[in-house]
DNA sequence: AATCCGCACAACCGCAGGAGT
DNA sequence: AACTCCTGCGGTTGTGCGGAT
């Protein structure tokens, strides 16, 4: 609930990790494992916080980090995945083994963000509209940057992070992206919200899956890898769209299949 | 050789959730 | 219930490096 005090910052050293700082901080870890941040500095006997410990632990230190580049089946992976999370970096993180939340959004800043730029600028980019029907559970939203981001059951950090996604538009449709390599599937509506349980984005992502429901269900292809996309009915255009609003929205067993399967989602490959 | 500029990445900052009291 | 502490997350900033001028 409360905020963390501030860190005491007299004293403290800031910047770049020294190798004797890295050293003094792998050693420790090793010999005590981490199980106090905020006393860990203090007992290993380095000026910094608990929070930069941490920190460099994690992003940089820990033994089952993989430097190097991004290959790009990772990259792949970033792309598609952002797609489907948002800046949502941990879960990410999670679904590449050795990589870093950190690392992750580097990646993305730097490289990827422009690439995709980039090559939606210069392709030629067909757009189809899908209607879009009301579900249980919980909202789903995406972003300015096609993200996907939960609005009013979002938590405050969450909402927080959600600053620059424009305010509702009136049309109710999603937007399909077919670019060469993925599909981007884009919601423009505040009104007719599809709704996935929290858990799908922690858990159901990370479980194992097995490759039933790509069989019966719109698919997109990354590097060999099969993701499976929403499966909603694919309109010419809006006037079109709009019409059919209605059957759609009450055609719920969409969305009992998309949650009865997100449990077979396949997993990631491994790099 | 000096300077400028852009890129890549490490590190920091502020915020929020959860656990403990 | 209210508060503090700790941890984790995501956005942002700082810094070093290499290439261009």
């Amino acid at each position: 609930m409360g905020r963390a005090p501030c860190c005491e910052k007299m004293g403290l050293k800031k910047g770049p990790w020294s190798h004797d700082e890295d050293q003094i901080l792998i050693s420790y870890i090793q010999l005590n494992g981490h199980p106090n941040w905020r006393a860990l500095p203090k007992h290993a006997g380095l000026l910094r916080c608990g929070k930069s410990c941490r920190l460099r632990w994690i992003n940089y230190l820990r033994p089952d980090i993989k430097r190097g580049s991004f290959s790009k089946e990772e990259e792949d992976s970033i792309i598609h995945l952002h797609e489907l999370l948002g800046n949502r970096w941990s879960v990410i993180a999670a679904k590449l083994p050795g990589r870093t939340d950190n690392e992750i959004k580097n990646v993305w800043h730097t490289h990827l963000k422009k690439r995709l730029e980039t090559h939606q600028t210069t392709s030629n980019v067909s757009k189809k509209r899908f209607t879009m029907s009301k579900c249980t559970t919980k909202a789903l939203h995406f972003d300015e940057s096609d993200s996907v981001v939960e609005p009013d059951h979002k938590t405050p950090n969450e909402k927080r992070n959600m600053s620059n996604q424009p305010s509702s538009s009136e049309s109710s449709t999603l937007t399909e992206v077919a670019t060469d390599s993925y599909v981007v599937t884009k919601v423009e509506d505040n009104e007719h919200e599809a709704f996935i349980d929290d858990s799908f984005w922690s858990d159901e992502l990370s479980g194992d899956q097995g490759d039933n429901f790509v069989k019966s269900n719109l698919v997109t292809k990354v590097s060999g890898v099969e993701f499976p996309m929403i499966p909603i009915t694919l309109m010419e255009d809006k006037d079109e769209s709009d019409q059919n609003i209605g059957s759609v929205t009450n055609d719920m067993s969409i969305w009992s299949d998309i949650f009865t399967h997100i449990e077979e989602l396949p997993d990631l490959p491994e790099f």
